[in-house]
DNA sequence: GCTTAATCGAGACGGTACGTCGCGTCTTGCA
DNA sequence: TGCAAGACGCGACGTACCGTCTCGATTAAGC
């Protein structure tokens, strides 16, 4: 992939590359998802809709790429308590869920990787990959330290943490509160019963 | 919607009605949500296209109207726990999310009522209403008996198990298993810090 | 094709056809045949292009729809002798191939019909029919007046006019002048050895 | 185009030049005229699009090049008769327009010429030229044998027999029968009447 | 032997048109 | 008024070529 592929013809221009990510941000924006034609967005570019289809094979592909390629960064969080290093990472979930762009791309994003099968296979690898890393390093530590006892389904909880932010923010539309990384983590390690 | 519109030209014919609904079950099956137009329904029907548009507005609210009608029947989980009757409930919407019309509707569907600002102001009092209902009376239950202490953000709560089953059988494709609901209710209502 | 043929649904527009045929004439005229695209026609005519696909299976069709359907009207030449009548018949190709949109469309649109088999099978049936039963009958009275003995390749006589008219003014792009069908029935009728 | 042009860089390779001709010719009798894009004509030759535009500017020039290029060698007909020579030289446009690659290229490669004013200038000049000398030669010693008296209007009657044979076999797809040539000269020299 | 410059294959580039499909509305005749 | 049928304007789809351009590599001729 990083390998240099020697190239034969001419190579591809990163204007045009550059041109395209920053149409497609625009437009979803602009016009939400659904609203967001490959069309329009060649047009915007001022490209040919076959420099887009050169480089992505359809609306999702390219959607995911403009918006979501933000890598997590900055280092693991570590708060002192299980819960404070959730709380962290839920926020940069909600962080990220809830960025204009991608507020408004999610959920016809989510469909449509749902609705292939290709993309479906790629969801949780590309996904929720850099979130899940971070999250298995929090776990292990809380192991070590003795303040988590026993398995934890790791994928089922980052569902459930992902599931919870976009069902509540991006499908239910809920204004983004400062409290609720904390609440959902609260509830995610200690549980309901005993707040 | 229920008002009885007493008409005064030839009244609607039923038959109609459920051949529309039937041919949008069947075709949602076979084709997906974005794979099924209202051409196709109509046409597998035997109706018009207008005998459509003028029952339902649009492709969401016909495909909501002919999945999501089954309203939740039978008493109020009772099983002497918390977790037990969350578990129950958490279990319905396991049941319903994966009945295979409705989940390969989903997705697309709740992408569909995501993008219209009308659709998403119904999401919750529509779509969530069932089972909020029963929850609620679940969680005054629990706070009678002791169980439960302090407020619970009830919307939260189910926007989190809705959207956990959501995420991690819906999008993610993750395959259900007899467990799930009961790995949810106790993360839920005890954490993970303790299993 | 004249019978009723019950249609049941809503019955073509005849507005619609006729802007599509007034559409398609100018656009031959200002950029000529292969200038001229679907979509522009479409766009003139203030239609939709599925309301051209609905009517002609594609340009070459409708061009000669909208070009050719001016049926040799009137009495069949008789001038008293043969040359005066085929020099008429000549003169109505000459007229024909020499209009100014058809002029514009003949290369084009003969070109798209010899690459078609179907399209192909059609020329003789449809482009020279009415030519050719207006000159079988001259021939049959030459016969009879004894004028002309012998049998004539009427298919034949008809594609050298029609040929040498195509070629000279269509391709050549000579002028059109008075003589010309003259010129040409005389060479036909006596040859040039003895003018 | 013949000058020397005495070029200072690396010279064109003839192999590549070849490689494209034959490629058009393959093509051509493949996919027909319009079916043959200069794209498909580079891969198959091996070569790129602009080693073919560097030296044709465009597809009508390339096919022109690739199937007309065979001068009319031999001697100028000499059979005694008029009728006899006409018939020779007719022959030869005949087995011209009805070899393979020709015939599939002609109607679309004249439509391009005719709709290019450029092309179009050149059409008698190049096209018709090799046969239109040797006419010239025929009709002065027709006139001085005194077979033919009075002037012949030469354009006019090579533009009937080229038009005759195009349209004919060309458009109509007509058989080409042996007889051809020897029936269009006998009606170039005689005319139909005294047949 | 070095420089210069045109050529080579490959393929990316901005455009334009293709023919198809679905949208939501409309217009028929019949019930 | 409802109904089946289907035409309507619109706009997007993904593909194919156009003729131009930009790569690195090659190949002579002039210095």
């Amino acid at each position: 992939m990083t390998t240099t592929e020697q190239a034969s013809g001419r190579p591809r221009d990163r204007r045009t590359h550059d041109a395209i990510i920053r149409a497609t941000e625009e437009l979803i924006l602009e016009h939400g998802y659904a609203g967001t034609s490959i069309t329009a967005i060649a047009s915007r570019a001022g490209a040919g809709k076959d420099a887009i289809y050169r480089r992505w094979s359809g609306k999702p592909e390219l959607v995911y790429d403009a918006l979501f390629t933000a890598t997590d960064v900055g280092p693991v969080p570590n708060t002192g308590t299980l819960a404070g290093d959730i709380a962290q990472l839920t926020e940069n979930l909600v962080e990220e869920f809830s960025e204009p762009a991608a507020a408004a791309a999610l959920p016809g994003l989510l469909a449509d990787f749902a609705a292939d099968p290709v993309l479906r296979a790629r969801l949780r690898s590309t996904f929720l990959a850099p979130a899940r890393g971070r999250m298995v390093e929090i776990f292990e530590r809380a192991a070590t330290s003795g303040e988590l006892t026993g398995d934890v389904p790791v994928d089922l909880i980052l569902d459930t943490l992902a599931g919870a932010v976009f069902f509540h923010v991006g499908l239910m539309g809920e204004p983004v509160t400062a409290e609720l990384a904390n609440e959902l983590a609260y509830v995610v390690t200690h549980g309901i019963g005993t707040r």
